[in-house]
RNA sequence: GGACGCUUAGCUCAGCUGGUUCAGAGCGCCGCCCUUACAAGGCGGAGGUCGUAGGUUCGAACCCUACAGCGUCCA
């Protein structure tokens, strides 16, 4: 029935806020309209951020509704702040990723990547991504986001392309690209070394033998080592010790056998060991494990690979094992030691094993070659920059943990034995008929012949480049470098570059923003024109994210299944609902609890605000609009008006600096407020009171069009985190010229003259006085229907005068159909009382008054005020308070104390005027 | 093992450089209300010795130290 009246009153307008047709509506006319696209324009700054590019195989999740939100609120906000805001989006290659997703579905047809051949192959995947990739760019569209999708781009693209290999010659050129053996993670299953953070680590139950490698020369002598890896032993070219081991001093330098080969090793002593960890001495494998790799380093000693490219066993071993996987050969081997009678023994161990993130293999550490980054001389200026604050983090303490790695820099391992990416520009002369022939052709593009020796029996390098390879030159290879000019993209490059923003979550703080910001520094020279390090780096304030957590306080992913669906969180609140909540629970640098159901606090403002614009809609429609004039019209204006006035700039200016400390859940809580509580719980309750009393036409015109006024302010400074929403109702609470949208006008800039604390204080007594008679009521349980009177001084402070001039707002607020102004002292009888700012409140209740509630209210508040009046008597009594503190501060507690001492004898007298009272027998309730 | 962060109401979080009734908000809970914008709402209420133990200070949720629990990164 509700529905029936609904209908009656406002045939346009639904009561309930509903997302869906008003989002899809408005990002359709928003993207037709041009109105994300940014120009190099002189007369206005740029502001740019280039987007954390996804995986073009990535589907969205609430890491991406978080981070896209926040680049969002912040491009729209700069936008709406006079900047030319330019949000460059696309997205990345994911060279691993991508890979194995087409891989998969070749398997469905029987067929593996070597059936087609690698043209074919990457033609392949070219077609997937036309077909299936980049969905995550669509879903952006749904969360709002104002992308410049004009300048969308994509990691693979030719001219991204071209940058990578310019990138790769220039630093071959400069040295600082080397090809060498390296320990790498190995995937035996995939075929590739994949990086550090691709390999997930877990604690495992395995376990440590116990083996025997006799001394040469001392039959019948062993030296026992532990180890996890028997396997390994074909591979091993020293037995180590750590030199301060008494118990092993007496053999460095010694040659021991390995057992089921034959072949000699050398004792030798090395700080790395740890004499606690089995027998205090262990084998050395350089060429399958890190650490001994590093001690082979530092002696000098051979790298025997003894696995294949699939972890089995090659010819490196002695016979019988060469072909074997590896597990099967530590069976065998453990087996022959054992009869051999050289297996001392077995014992439990945990130890961690890293698995391919991607198929779950066990990743061995494995020799071979690969091309490297050195690191070091691109760190140092990367390393100032953050040093010095050309480059700000926030929150602040990932400066440090950036100080650290980066200090503590490893090269980069850039080769990936992969066919999807970008594949080395380095080619290899097969002719071999000069010297230099061996040297490899490091060349932008193909060469048609040797240099050296002029033959035209060229290969190139199978590897293709890390994924990140290419993401470290986003921020400019976006314009199209090195080619900007042939492209027409100068001025863009110059304009765009560097960038403003960079929002991104912190696991990526060393694969992608550290050397974002080494490219920068590195390449930016060649096109800003200046060695300029604050004109050279990528971005100057990086802004790290949350990372969102289930109510349980597990990380959201796809394999644990406890992320909600974004689109179906969407689809359910909506998009405005989605962004409001996810910045609100989003505390500064801290991790995000989420649950589905806390976005009814973004949809519950959804649709307060709906019904706010409402409201004035209604009544605009009664009375219509005062002529246009002003900002905000200030005709008719009284306490309430100036108030909600100096509480919007409050916020306007709140707002704008909490944006610029990248403080967003307070931007939501500032908006929320000032939104729910100031203008919708006081200001428009207080604007009633005009609105339906007597008052003149051109008054109530004046009060709607300032309502209006204030309001639409209010839905521009809430149109970034809302987009969809704010624009809907801006469109409808005026007519708007044709083309005109809420995302390119102008959020008013914060009036400090319009901020009056006077007001404000002042609206803060009229808001006590109605709070205390509506607490009387819902202690006393008086139920709304039942009419109250309401009696009150007038003192000093807040005279008779003051009081007739804002009674109809009390009246209206606290429900009281008469309001009286008495003398000090002279309480009506069987009334409830409450003291606000020194004034006395009476209600008589006669009839209603429960004489045992009210005293026990009044007690309660009295004990209170006396509890207050003590804590401030002990301070004030206090020599040292008194003669330490700032006399402001001690001025300040002695006019609480004062204030509290008339307080209570007010209630004192009210209490024992109420005692000494007896409510009339007839009238009890 | 090293570095960093967190611990405030039943839950999720504010509380900025110590002093304003500083102990707050939202959700949940309790009571009264379908008051002509909104029940996805209004009004009121109950709930916390601010992780523990010390210290600095006239004064500590806030600064310092230690410890406990949780978490992240690195080894």
């Amino acid at each position: 029935m509700s529905e029936l009246s609904d209908a009656e009153q406002s045939p346009t307008t639904p009561k309930t806020y509903s997302p869906r047709e008003v989002e899809s509506k408005w990002y359709a006319i928003w993207e037709r309209s041009g109105f994300f696209h940014a120009i190099v324009n002189p007369e206005r700054t740029p502001y740019t951020i280039v987007i954390p590019p996804p995986n073009v195989t990535g589907v969205l999740h609430m890491g991406h509704i978080l981070n896209n939100t926040l680049q969002d609120v912040l491009i729209r906000y700069k936008r709406m702040t006079g900047f030319e805001a330019c949000w460059i989006p696309g997205m990345d290659h994911a060279g691993i990723a991508t890979q194995h997703v087409v891989e998969r579905s070749l398997q469905k047809e029987g067929k593996t990547r070597h059936d087609l051949g690698r043209e074919k192959f990457v033609e392949r995947v070219w077609e997937w991504k036309q077909q299936y990739g980049g969905a995550i760019v669509r879903q952006l569209r749904t969360l709002g986001a104002s992308c410049d999708w004009e300048r969308e781009k994509f990691t693979m693209d030719e001219t991204l392309s071209n940058a990578v290999r310019e990138v790769f010659v220039r630093l071959y050129e400069d040295g600082l690209i080397y090809r060498g053996k390296y320990i790498v993670n190995w995937c035996p299953r995939d075929h590739t070394a994949i990086s550090d953070d691709e390999v997930t680590y877990s604690e495992q139950q395995g376990k440590l033998y116990y083996i025997r490698y006799p001394l040469s020369g001392r039959k019948g002598e062993f030296l026992t080592v532990a180890t996890t890896r028997p396997e390994t032993m074909f591979g091993d070219t020293a037995i180590a010790v750590h030199p301060d081991d008494e118990r092993f001093a007496h053999i460095a330098g010694e040659m021991a056998t390995i057992p089921l080969t034959g072949r000699e090793i050398p004792v030798i002593a090395d700080e790395s060991v740890d004499p606690a960890f089995g027998t205090g001495m262990v084998k050395v494998t350089p060429a399958h494990d890190p650490n001994d790799y590093l001690i082979g380093q530092r002696h000098s000693l051979a790298q025997i690979n003894i696995f294949d490219v699939s972890a089995k066993l090659n010819d490196n071993a002695p016979g019988p094992y060469r072909g074997m996987d590896r597990y099967d050969a530590r069976e065998r081997i453990l087996r022959d030691l054992a009869e051999a009678g050289l297996l001392e023994g077995t014992a439990d161990h945990a130890n961690r094993v890293g698995r391919c993130y991607r198929c779950d293999t066990v990743i061995e550490p494995y020799l071979s070659d690969q091309w490297f980054v050195r690191m070091k001389p691109l760190a140092q200026p990367a390393l100032d920059v953050v040093r010095d604050g050309t480059i700000r983090f926030y929150p602040d303490r990932w400066t440090k943990v950036y100080e650290n790695w980066m200090t503590n820099i490893r090269d980069w391992c850039i080769s990936r034995q992969l066919w999807w990416g970008h594949r080395i520009p380095v080619w290899y002369c097969t002719a071999s008929r000069t010297e230099r022939c061996n040297e490899p052709i490091v060349s932008r593009t193909a060469p048609s012949a040797c240099p050296h020796c002029g033959g035209t029996s060229l290969r190139q390098d199978e590897d293709v480049l890390d994924t990140w390879f290419s993401s470290w030159l986003w921020p400019f290879s976006v314009h199209d470098w090195p080619a900007q000019k042939a492209s027409g993209k100068e001025q863009d490059l110059r304009y765009f570059y560097p960038t403003d923003s960079l929002v991104t979550a912190p696991e990526i703080i060393f694969f992608w923003v550290a050397r974002m910001i080494m490219a920068g520094l590195k390449f930016g020279p060649t096109f800003t024109g200046s060695t300029d390090p604050a004109k050279n780096v990528p971005f100057r304030d990086v802004y790290f994210t949350s990372i969102v957590r289930d109510a349980r306080g597990r990380k959201m992913s796809k394999s644990l299944g406890n992320s909600p669906e974004p689109l179906e969180l969407i689809a359910e609140y909506g998009a405005d609902a989605v962004r409001f909540t996810i910045l609100a629970l989003a505390p500064v640098g801290q991790d995000i609890i989420y649950a589905k159901e806390k976005n009814e606090l973004g949809r519950n403002l959804a649709n307060k605000i709906w019904n706010a614009g409402r409201f004035l809609m209604m009544n605009r429609d009664q009375t219509g609009e005062a002529a246009a004039g002003k900002e905000f019209n200030t005709d008719h204006s009284d306490l309430a008006d100036r108030w909600i006035l100096s509480r919007l700039h409050s916020t306007l200016r709140d707002v704008k600096e909490s944006i610029s400390l990248f403080e967003f859940n307070r931007i939501t809580r500032q908006i929320y407020d000032f939104f729910w509580h100031d203008y919708c719980d006081w200001y428009v309750e207080m604007v009633k009171s005009r609105l339906y009393g007597a008052e003149p036409l051109p008054v109530k015109q004046a009060v709607v069009t300032r309502g209006l006024d204030v309001y639409d302010a209010a839905l521009r400074l809430l149109h970034p985190i809302m987009p969809f929403l704010t624009e809907e109702l801006w469109q409808s609470i005026r007519p708007r010229p044709a083309g005109a949208t809420i995302m390119r006008e102008r959020i008013p800039e914060p009036d400090a003259a319009s901020i009056d604390t006077a007001v404000e204080r002042q609206m803060g007594y009229v808001q006590g006085v109605i709070e205390a008679v509506r607490t009387i009521r819902g202690e006393m349980s008086i139920p709304p229907s039942r009419e109250i009177a309401l009696v009150m001084t007038a003192g000093a402070a807040h005279p008779p005068e003051e009081v007739r001039e804002y009674e109809g707002y009390m009246m209206r607020l606290a429900r009281v159909t008469s309001l009286s102004i008495v003398e000090s002292g002279l309480r009506p009888p069987l009334s409830a009382t409450a003291v606000v700012e020194g004034e006395e409140l009476f209600v008589p209740l006669e009839g209603v008054i429960d004489l045992d509630l009210e005293r026990k209210r009044l007690q309660r508040e009295i004990d209170r005020v006396t509890e207050m009046l003590k804590g401030i008597g002990a301070k004030l009594g206090n020599p040292d308070f008194t003669g330490r503190a700032p006399q402001e501060v001690v001025g300040k507690e002695r006019e609480k104390h004062a204030a509290f001492e008339v307080n209570l004898a007010k209630l004192s007298r009210s209490l024992g005027q109420l005692s000494s009272e007896r409510e009339s027998p007839r009238k009890v309730r």
